[in-house]
This record gives structure tokens, C-alpha cells and sequence, in this order.
DNA sequence: TCTGGGGTCCTCGGGCCT
DNA sequence: TCTGAGGCCCGAGGACCC
């Protein structure tokens, strides 16, 4: 089955790079390095967005809450993460990843695919793959893993054995590459338990306990049709490729945008409308701005909110026309927001855009302006001129000051987290100083 | 005091139309 | 006029990923 995967004599890298957001702090703080350092929200509802090696020894992984984090490792650094900073040093990144190809797929600020089937001319995969590795350690200074295959769910899998591990025992040193050779991709898929696949999380994997099935060659064990039966069709007859080495997706540049959403965790649950109403028009704001930069207006509007007792509801609406100003996403918001009764706590509020396209004009204020298409777009559009020449907090909807306080936040910030209840985070590093 | 934020994709049910 | 089938769109939610 592994022929259909090395028939068309493809050759993909995937590069993931090494505790990535903790390995971009020790650059700007050397003093960390060796230390356990953890990157995330550090309020009460905060969490782990990145642990280095030495912090994972404890238990401390992503997504950790990081009250627990706190708790397995008392002596960690906890830091707020700087997302911008991150985001720079990740075009960095980048751009030697696209002096070796031009088909780079990003999957995140950390990780890409690499089809390199051209460049192998010169070179070999493998080859192509240390030399890679270490021009990103000389001229960024920091380390990745890389996985070589015939496609791309096998080199995600082959960058995942090039790791680094830890244990309580210690941090053994990665591979840093893995090659998946043609003819062997079924030796190193079939002995992974079946929790390595790409699209299999915890609903899936019950449901495949169920069955029987503990490791990919269990999977592959199975005909296509029990596993449509159990899993849906899209992803029976999905997982039932993958498991024998099967993946044709190509490695895709430019994947276009194709939702936008903000949304906010509160330090501690709201229960008034209005409360609310405030956070929604400043999400919709934000979603808007992003939305002007993208150039795409959206013709469904979300609205998310997830109660104290964690369940989460979304409501949508699809006014028709594609818009792109805050004012225009909050009024289709507002009716939403009308069916949600606030008493019992909320504790995340957010708004997304979908169904993007070509912006429609806007429902105007000012006459003339309408006529020319659309007051709202011309303020917005002058708003995002301000806020180019003096930053994010300079200008932002006037109903969501309070107390003659407006609370601009900039995209990226406490991304992992509410801060505690006066707002504040930590900038600096906190724990146990050296 | 457990559980963030930003996405994508899929499934399912209901409404509408032919 | 009624009914069922099928296609399509929309809304809601689940699952998964980093």
C-alpha cells in the first residue's frame, strides 16, 4: 500500500521547531537557559502555551492549565509570552525555509511543510534537511526537528521521532532528523499507537477502543467500510488511508483565510448584558480591523459563549451582505446576543467572521458618505490610519469605555489567558530568581 | 478554584425549492 | 392539491490541530 505514497517520487520535510516560543526567550534571556520555563497565560484561567524540556520533566506540557502548572513545578519561570516578538523571529524562520523551496505550507508560527522534490535535484532529502537544520540554528540560534518522507502526514510523524523527550529521569537530546524511506513507510507507521495519527483525539480514539484498536497497524487491519460506519465518512475513509501510508495532499503555499474570530476569556464570569454588549462591539472592532487588512468581508457572523459550567454555545447569523466594519459586525452580533441569557455566568465571549469575500458597501451614517459607499468604511479606514501612525490603543469604539477607561488591547496580547482581576500580567519574568 | 485563543473541517438537522 | 425525494443553504455543534 506504501507504493501509492512513493509512486509519485515526492519527497516532503516537515520542520517543527523546539519549544519554540520558551527557545525564542532564552534567546533574549540567556540566563534561562538549563532553567524549566514555562510560556503562557499566567492568570487563574491562564494556560501553558509552551514548556521547555527542563519543565516538561515535571508534567508540564501545552495546554496544561497553568494553576497546575504552578503546582508540579513551583521553582518554573512563568512567562506572559510576547506573541508580535514571537511572530517575527518566525518570518526569520521562514524565510530560510523559502530559500530552499518555494512550496513552504505554514502550519503555525513554528512548523511548515517543505515540498522539496524540485530542490532534491541537487541535493538529497536528507541532506537538504541537515543543512537546513543548521542554518536555522546559525542564523536564528535556534534548534528544529525535521522529518523527511514521501508525504506529508509521514514527515509529521518522522519530525515527531526527531524530538527532544523528557522524563522525570531527564531531557534526552532529539534525532533532529528522521527519514522515512520509500518501502519502509508501514515499518515505522504500523508499531505507532493510533493516537499518532493526524486527526485522531480523544471522541476518536474511544471510539476506536471500542473496536479494538490500540496501534496503527490495528487500524489498517480494518476495511474502509467499518471504520465509515464508526468514524462518519470523511474521516473513516481518511484515517483508513493514513493507516496504510496513504496521503496525497499536496503541500498547498498559499492557503487562503477562511474564517476570522476574537475571542476573550474573563478573569472572572460576567453576568450583566451590558458588560457584555461592551466586549462584543470590542471583538467586533478587532475582527474588523483584521478584516480591512485582509481586504475580505464576511457574510456570517458568529457569536460564542461559553458559560461558567464550561459549556460553550455558538449562534450565527448570514445578513447577506459581506461587511467589514465593527459597527456593521456588532449590530448583526447584537441579535444574537439578545437570545443569550447572561445569569448564570459567562465566562468567554467571542466573534467570528465567515463565508469571506469581496466587502459589500456598508449602511452609512452620514449621507453623502453613503452615497460614496458607506460612512462606516471611511471611519474605519481612518481609524486603521491612526492606529498605523500611533498604535492600537490610540482609537477604539467609543461604547466600550468605562469608568473613563477604554482598554484597548493589540492582537496577540494574552493570548493564553486572562490576566488577574485587576488586569495585570506579568511582564517580566516571575518565580524563583536566579 | 482546571481547562486560552485562533483556526479548519465535518456532521446533522431543518427549511426551502424543484 | 398533496407527498416524497433530492439538492442546496444555513445554523449549530463536535472534533481536532497548534
Amino acid at each position: 500500500m506504501a507504493e501509492a505514497a512513493t509512486r509519485s517520487g515526492r519527497c516532503i520535510l516537515h520542520v517543527d521547531m523546539d519549544a519554540f516560543f520558551v527557545a525564542v526567550e532564552m534567546l533574549r534571556h540567556p540566563e534561562l537557559r538549563g532553567r524549566p520555563v514555562v510560556v503562557g497565560g499566567a492568570g487563574p484561567r491562564g494556560v501553558v502555551a509552551a514548556a521547555s524540556y527542563e519543565a516538561r520533566r515535571y508534567g508540564v506540557h501545552s495546554a496544561l492549565a497553568s494553576t497546575i502548572a504552578r503546582r508540579r513545578c513551583p521553582e518554573a519561570v512563568f512567562l506572559a509570552g510576547d506573541y508580535l516578538h514571537y511572530a517575527d523571529v518566525s518570518r526569520q524562520v521562514f524565510a530560510l525555509f523559502e530559500a530552499v523551496t518555494p512550496f513552504v505550507e505554514g502550519l503555525s508560527l513554528d512548523e511548515a511543510f517543505l515540498d522539496v522534490t524540485g530542490a532534491r535535484r541537487h541535493r538529497h532529502g536528507e541532506e537538504l534537511a541537515w543543512a537546513l537544520r543548521e542554518r536555522v540554528a546559525t542564523e536564528v540560534g535556534l534548534a528544529c526537528s525535521v522529518g523527511v518522507a514521501p508525504n506529508k502526514f509521514l514527515a509529521k510523524l518522522a519530525s515527531e521521532a526527531a524530538k527532544p523527550t523528557a522524563s522525570p529521569t531527564g531531557v534526552t537530546p532529539g534525532r533532529g532528523v528522521v527519514v522515512v524511506r520509500p518501502g519502509t513507510e508501514l515499518a515505522f507507521l504500523h508499531p505507532l499507537p493510533v493516537q499518532s495519527l493526524w486527526g485522531v483525539g480523544p471522541a476518536t480514539l474511544e471510539r476506536l477502543r471500542r473496536l479494538g484498536v490500540v496501534s496503527v497497524a490495528d487500524l489498517a487491519g480494518l476495511s474502509e467500510s467499518v471504520l465509515v460506519g464508526a468514524l462518519g465518512k470523511a474521516n473513516g475513509r481518511h484515517l483508513h488511508a493514513l493507516s496504510h501510508g496513504q496521503d496525497d495532499r499536496p503541500v498547498e503555499p498559499d492557503r487562503g483565510v477562511k474564517s476570522v474570530s476574537q475571542e476573550t476569556t474573563f478573569a472572572s464570569d460576567l453576568h450583566d448584558r451590558e458588560d457584555l454588549w461592551r466586549e462584543v462591539v470590542r471583538l467586533s472592532d478587532a475582527v474588523a480591523a483584521r478584516l480591512r487588512h485582509l481586504g475580505l468581508g464576511a457574510r456570517t457572523l458568529t457569536l460564542k459563549v461559553r458559560f461558567a459550567s464550561f459549556t460553550t454555545i455558538t449562534r450565527s447569523v448570514t445578513p447577506g451582505a459581506a461587511v467589514q466594519t465593527g459597527p456593521a459586525i456588532a449590530q448583526a452580533v447584537s441579535g444574537l446576543l439578545d437570545t443569550v441569557d447572561p445569569a448564570p455566568g459567562v465566562r468567554l465571549i467571542g466573534v467570528g467572521a465567515a463565508n469571506l469575500g469581496e466587502p459589500a458597501e456598508q449602511l452609512g451614517l452620514f449621507d453623502e458618505a453613503s452615497a460614496r459607499g458607506g460612512a462606516w468604511t471611511d471611519a474605519s479606514c481612518a481609524v486603521d490610519g491612526i492606529r498605523e501612525r500611533f498604535g492600537d490603543a490610540a482609537i477604539g469604539p467609543a461604547s466600550i469605555l468605562r469608568d473613563g477607561a477604554m482598554r484597548p488591547r493589540r492582537r496577540g496580547e494574552q493570548q493564553w489567558g486572562p490576566t488577574g482581576p485587576d488586569g495585570s500580567g506579568p511582564d517580566e519574568p516571575i518565580g524563583n530568581d536566579p
